[in-house]
DNA sequence: CGCCGTGTTGACCAGTTTCAAGATTGGTGG
DNA sequence: CCACCAATCTTGAAACTGGTCAACACGGCG
């Protein structure tokens, strides 16, 4: 069997994808505001899914239970991220608040009509879905075939793309449990790999729940595997 | 920290989705027929996509190669699938050939191009993505949250929805390592908990390559981890 | 017939989980 | 403002699932 190599095929950080796109910010306009407390569940899977939502702020998580309490979180959602855009039918997943989360929500039907009338929003609406399916299978591979050291160290590179503007220091708002169950490992492996990283001066906590990555190399050097 | 759980939250076959959806056939005939044999190489990660293809048969994986030789599986392509039909950029993945295969291509400028004089085909294509982002949050929670025995029985659920039309039995076209790939697993582990199915008397090999799924009651709770 | 690729099986090993005990933090009320 | 309590996080030790390494079996094909 040839294993085939491509050279570059390293796991990429999310596509920055159009999450501000000019044409769908005609939506929050129309969209109404709605608060949804920390650890509240937005919408569970299974439910018929109507309405699409923009977060304003806060961190929403989607995840699937299994019937014996195991859990898999698919995607965490910052500020900017849109959510459940496309679903006609049913609710794939839950979403929870992983803190207090503000968020506009509008229906399907007045994003199916303004679809209609801007056929340019459909195409970019293709291509969040297509940035999502690329986003996705590269958190697949983390989870299938990185390490726990690669995927944690993946997981500090990802939230720093997303969260640290401008430095290096960002607020993790997930608990353990919640990184654990994004990464697919247990909580306190979460919590021994981030001790690792520090001992080794590669992350530091200036705050609790506040994470500087002191060493992005040594990071990039474990996400990428080539260690 | 509450974790809520939803009663019917089981890890779903794929969705049978639209593969052959009457707007989508008028792609068929614009395609031009194109064999890849197996192990060969369809696209590789990082090349420019520009054509969508059609499977007409054999069995296609999308995966996606770490540096070091590691791999995983996103998803196996039977007849009738279609495949690269969003990606305006460059490929995310590979996809190779796992049997010969044959299959119809067509640019991607022309999809284009049809989408805008039928819009209900953007729409289509839009829920093909949409079920391919429901099925492989799915793939995600096997893979990060179950056991070998419970990917094992989930993947063989899948391959007989797809493949075994009328009775349980069908044949099984990718040799262990794509399994294994596909499941986060090792070849090892696949084929041990293959035979332990075996010796259960939950599946049989009428030939080589041929499996017969004997006790679907069986595998059910092991893939959804009633067990 | 014999080789080679693929699959199976065994023995051992390692990374991760599990279970359990402490430590730290945050919140609440005195 | 501090004390106390609950929740979260960290750390340790033991157990276990799945991985690694290696030998062998099977089947297809020259």
């Amino acid at each position: 069997m040839s294993l085939l190599k491509t050279p570059q095929a390293v796991i990429q950080p999310p596509s920055e994808g159009p999450r501000d796109v000019a044409s769908l910010d005609v939506l929050v306009r129309i969209g109404s505001k709605l608060r949804v407390d920390q650890n509240e569940t937005l919408f569970s899977e299974g439910e018929p899914a109507d309405q699409a939502y923009k977060i304003v702020s806060g961190v929403v998580r989607l995840c699937k239970h299994l019937p014996d309490g195991r859990r898999q979180i698919a995607q965490f959602l910052f500020p900017g991220d849109y959510l459940s855009f496309i679903k006609l039918g049913n609710h794939s997943f839950s979403a929870e608040a992983v803190s207090d989360v503000v968020l506009l929500s509008f229906p399907h039907i007045q994003l199916e009509q303004l679809c209609e009338r801007h056929p340019e929003l459909r195409a970019q609406l293709f291509q969040m879905a297509s940035g999502r399916i690329r986003d996705i299978q590269n958190h697949l591979t983390m989870v299938g075939r990185q390490t726990a050291k690669e995927r944690v160290a993946s997981f500090l590179l990802l939230l720093s793309e997303r969260l640290a503007a401008n430095g290096s220091v960002f607020d993790v708002l997930m608990n353990r449990q919640d990184i654990a169950d994004y990464l697919g490992l247990t909580m306190e492996t979460v919590s021994r790999t981030l001790s690792l990283f520090k001992t080794k001066r590669i992350i530091a906590f200036p705050d609790l729940h506040r994470l500087q990555i002191l060493n992005f190399d040594a990071l990039r050097a474990l996400a990428d595997s080539v260690e």
